[in-house]
DNA sequence: TTTTAATAGCAACATTGTTGCTATTAATTT
DNA sequence: AAATTAATAGCAACAATGTTGCTATTAAAA
């Protein structure tokens, strides 16, 4: 995986130190962060527009996919570098919601079974969200 | 399908002007509405509030159930009587988004498969929304 | 008809999403 | 190294949805 600052240069955007920051943390992390995380995360170290813009930023390069929770909140997560590109995301992956801590984890290993839609259905893009209680909170 | 006079009763509801156009338009429809849509479908008859709480009553009822679309409003749809009661629902069918007109659609003949889960994982509930274009939409 | 318990409506506030404008600053140029 | 400039950060402000409390209204029961 690209240093984060490595990826921000390639794509042009500036290293400015919450970029780093911000950046740095969803490539450490399997799961999907929302910005009012982001923000307690920082300690309002940035501001919630400037949380909301980078998100953004990185969603329309394609380095990180936006993903709605069971809540009604935007999370992001990195894509996986091998399939996203700018254009066209392809995160036909499992998000489990936990319904203890509220965490959404990626599950990467959970394949996406194909669905066969009815006629003149035409499929774009495809989020199974499950509900339930994740390995960290069953214990 | 019970009339939905009889359904209020039933359940101890009060049979209402307000809550019964919700009821019997939501057994008219194959759509997962919203609580702004219906405000404008009943021409503001009716406050956002009251219509808040309907619904919410209605899906602790069980008779409805409510999903996040994609842009992160609730929307509520009826229950399969069948499967659904007050404490547990089974609508583990498709909620197709459309990108175009913004409907959103429960696809009830598209059977979700089992899904495999990581161990510790344990699901509750689970929700395949796609985006793309809805038939109508298509044409 | 009266009573009462449920429901509707209003006010108010919280949170997230979003835009516009200005100040700041990283990167470039001189 | 200093000046320039273009990107970025931060502030203010507003919109939409979600949510609660309180009071007025009204369907149903007595």
């Amino acid at each position: 995986m690209k240093k984060a600052s490595q990826l921000l240069e390639d794509l042009g955007f500036r290293k400015t130190q919450i970029r780093l920051k911000v950046l740095d943390y969803l490539q450490k992390s399997e799961k999907a962060i929302s910005q009012p995380e982001l923000e307690k995360k920082f300690n309002s170290l940035a501001d919630r527009v400037t949380l909301y813009r980078i998100l953004s930023a990185f969603e329309e390069k394609g380095i990180i996919h936006k993903i709605m929770d069971v809540q009604g909140v935007s999370r992001y997560a990195m894509c996986n570098e091998k399939h996203c590109t700018e254009h066209e995301h392809h995160d036909e992956h499992v998000h489990f919601n936990c319904t203890e801590c509220g965490d959404v984890v990626c599950l990467d290993t959970v394949k996406v079974p194909i669905i066969k839609l009815p006629k003149d259905f035409l499929l774009t893009r495809l989020n199974l969200n499950i509900e339930g209680t994740c390995d960290n909170c069953k214990k």
